[in-house]
DNA sequence: TAATTTTGGTTTATTTTATAAACTATTTTA
DNA sequence: TAAAATAGTTTATAAAATAAACCAAAATTA
């Protein structure tokens, strides 16, 4: 029988978004949203769900006057990532 | 930029189906059920979904007196399937 | 310098999707 | 022959994704 995938990384932009954390220490909301390709409300949802998943971690500061958001994977995050990835083998062979 | 992935293939129970219908000639809706581990009315849905799409098609008949309902993924299914994919293999790495 | 646009978001509303519940028809079993 | 099981479909509900509206500050431009 199929293993469940993780509910939170099965959608779009939240699997593009761990995805683009896998690989870089931490990224902006800016870059995050530019990567994706998608709209800012949309994002910005999104990222809180990984984060009260605890995925991700949000910091909010400010780079000179402008708000910052910077995004980072947690150990938990990575985990499940790679978890997702194996379950989802079954699914696409290999 | 991220590429986008087929809404239709991107649920679980639907990439359960096109994934099983992809190493078989033909399956049976009570197939697809247990080895999806979904519930009839799911299914059903889901199938009809695919069907629209022409990713698959459906055929019903009887065994005996009880319905039979078959299902076989068509080319073009399998088209989108493989592009889906290679899509995916963008967001998972390899 | 006052009005307008842009940046960097959040919050709320709407639409879409997935899932579950209820239902139908027939058939088998107790 | 009543009850339960099979093989589904249809409809209602819950959850999710997305879009629209909004906010505050900063930068641009008229």
């Amino acid at each position: 029988m199929l293993k469940d995938l993780d509910p939170l990384l099965h959608s779009q932009l939240r699997l593009g978004v761990m995805s683009l954390l896998m690989s870089v220490d931490s990224a902006e909301f800016t870059y995050l949203k530019e990567k994706t390709n998608s709209t800012a409300g949309n994002l910005s949802v999104q990222l809180d769900k990984l984060s009260e998943a605890g995925y991700i971690t949000i910091e909010k500061s400010f780079r000179g006057k402008k708000p910052l958001t910077t995004c980072k994977i947690t150990k938990q995050g990575l985990k499940a990532f790679e978890e997702y990835v194996n379950a989802l083998k079954q699914y696409i062979g290999k």
